[in-house]
DNA sequence: CGCAGAATTGATACATCTCAAGCTGGGTGG
DNA sequence: CCACCCAGCTTGAGATGTATCAATTCTGCG
């Protein structure tokens, strides 16, 4: 079943991931050769974007929503591998298929080039290769922090971790100036994030309620999440208060 | 305490990893300005190469030997989230620190490059850059892959996927023609295996004792593993059984 | 209103962890 | 050359965290 994606316009000079997207460092010049490979399209919460294993004729960039990729064992186990959020880069230049799903969680649009063009441009363009070598390094680094979070967080932790993680891209995203609260959407059924967190959906759910019950978080409806404190949140993440950050 | 490392020089041109590692795509033109500002450390077994947040002033191949990229939580819970074998890459042009422990688990040796000089070569020479891609790349594919083995398997099927990931690069870097059965040494301890698959030591143990009764290995010494049949161990391993390769 | 997907909650099962005791093999010093 | 030592490993018994199976209860929406 082929994704039945709508097409839509915009220029790249105003566009809202402008400056975090694989396009970030190119020069107008180089924003041209771009526009010229580059098509939209949008996809409904719930649809399959790609399927593992298909071809995959495009790149792109994930504009708007949310959307992740997971790898399901034959017996219909399933990990999440990588959260998409707006910025992110989807796909592998030289590569025929897709590895993974990738599905969309919320509505979501997608700026894909054409593969050919654009990996032509990767070898000619050196922003282009050298924006996504640098995309490529952050997110092998959130994969490795994601392993500890698997292999060595308790089912508290793990959720704690992730809203952690969650919020604290959300508000990068809005340029929120950092405070000791933090509110944001889940982006995520119970099901997606015990997908994400390699627990089950009623694990999860019964951790949710518990940070809920002792006032770590406070809900408003299922989905939307107020943390009074994020430092207590942090702990309850086991992580180290100072977040790491080495640039 | 700083790591004792040794020196030694070896050409480019005979060098064993030569065609794996980031220099794999340079040219003589270009080698010759990566011997400029090259030099070779060794580290014995057991030694700490990089301690997470210290300063790292060179960036660097794996010549020979295993060393393992791990995170610590406060309490103490240690995952691994890298093993680093032969013309794998240690650390990441324009950070300063390490976020991760580097430890060497058999004696090693390292083609290191000085920081800036490299960095600055990645401006210049596209084929150290494309190549870094490609394998930052390749081993975002093999977190991903390690993501299900730690959020989703069994403890027989982690152990299980542990040995085929071993064994693949092991009979890989020995070109070995890819026949039925397959030999190789651990080069880990029961307890850095324990760390890369999320385990307890014990349970490593008791769950390495059970494959062996059932054999599907077969142990001679402690560290020596022949397997007879891996598409078997593949099996136990939960993979699919064609290893899902997509170039 | 009433349905369907999403989420919560409960009772029980089971895989893995924890704590504890012993084993093994290679190296060392007497 | 042997006894000892010790890190690495194995094995056992019991504790525990999470999964599993099974009911309900929400919540948004046609």
């Amino acid at each position: 079943m082929q994704p039945s994606g709508e097409t839509i316009t915009q220029d790249c000079f105003d566009c809202p991931i402008r400056h975090r997207a694989v396009c970030a460092r190119c020069e107008t010049e180089e924003l041209n050769l771009l526009e010229e490979i580059k098509y939209y399209r949008s996809f409904e919460a719930g649809q399959t974007v790609v399927w593992s294993g298909d071809k995959m004729d495009f790149v792109g960039s994930l504009v708007s929503g949310v959307a992740t990729l997971s790898q399901t064992m034959e017996d219909g186990r399933t990990q999440m591998v990588g959260l998409l959020l707006p910025s992110d880069f989807v796909g592998r230049p030289g590569r025929i298929g897709s590895p993974y799903d990738v599905i969309a969680t919320t509505d979501i649009v997608m700026c894909c080039f054409r593969k050919k063009p654009f990996e032509a441009m990767m070898q000619t363009t050196p922003h282009v290769a050298q924006r996504l070598l640098e995309m490529t390094l952050d997110e092998l680094d959130a994969a490795r922090e994601w392993m500890l979070v698997l292999g060595r967080k308790t089912a508290r932790e793990k959720i704690a971790s992730l809203l952690c993680i969650i919020g604290r891209r959300d508000s990068a995203l809005r340029m929120n100036a950092r405070s000791r609260s933090l509110a944001f959407d889940l982006p995520l059924t119970r099901e997606a994030m015990a997908d994400y967190l390699g627990l089950t959906l009623e694990t999860v759910s019964r951790q949710v309620s518990a940070l809920k019950r002792e006032g770590v978080i406070v809900l408003q409806g299922k989905r939307h999440i107020l943390v009074p404190d994020l430092d207590r949140l942090m702990e309850e993440a086991g992580d180290d208060s100072d977040g790491g950050l080495l640039v």
